[in-house]
DNA sequence: AGCAACATGTAGCTATCCTACCTATCCAGC
DNA sequence: GCTGGATAGGTAGGATAGCTACATGTTGCT
């Protein structure tokens, strides 16, 4: 197995939350845009995806509406306040994470973000 | 429970492995310089650095020699060649997750290494 | 004597990501 | 007309690994 199949634990939630955060979109596009953002890195599994979906709806982060295009059915999501909150918060828990992490790894200080 | 309590879930050995490059250490005493290295960030839990500072051990990253200081029985790891080898890999591997994650979350690409 | 810091450890829980599988539609190629 | 791939949604079960809670013992301060 990849050493680095793992790695999303606990990161998932907040990539899920930013895709959305320009304009609603469905899972599956949701699942392709994080293919394609992260330049095949991050090619999740639709057991993997939709699942966290389900967990974001049910936490109220996100809210998802069905329609029909093309015959084919899809859930459109979108972000609710709590959830543009929670992705401001997570944003910035990942700033400090990944700082944390370079610096003990680089043994220097993170590059400035300002 | 705290959002990011499984945020080390995959990148937990890197920073065992890099507390122990600039020479041995001791159980606790990477513990503490984990603690210490993330501003009280990554504060471990015993149940953690134990555990995975044996699963490192067992995968032959690490060594252990047993030795007593003022009574108090200490276990001093060293970082093995496959050890030093893994950390370069690992070291670039979280390089790139971090600017994965950290491009989709930004919307901008990272700040080049080079 | 009591308590904090030092030092090491294990058993069991839990979160969550992955594997493997399922259903269904649309369209291009044969 | 049929097959296969891309699109679109989903679930069940397994595996990994960090966390909680607990156990043991020493040193040193009050």
């Amino acid at each position: 197995m990849r050493s680095d199949a793992q790695a999303l634990k606990g990161h998932l939630d907040v990539l899920l939350l930013a895709t959305l955060e320009d304009g609603p979109r469905h899972g599956y596009a949701v699942k392709e845009a994080l293919r394609e953002g992260s330049g095949g890195r991050f090619d999740l599994p639709t057991g993997t995806v939709y699942p966290a979906l389900h967990r974001l709806a049910d936490a109220g982060l996100i809210a998802g509406t069905w329609s029909v295009t093309d015959g084919r059915r899809r859930r459109s999501y979108r972000l609710t306040a709590a959830g543009k909150r929670k992705l401001a918060g997570e944003r910035a828990n990942w700033r400090e994470f990944a700082a944390a992490v370079t610096t003990l790894l680089e043994g220097v200080p993170w590059p400035a973000t300002s």
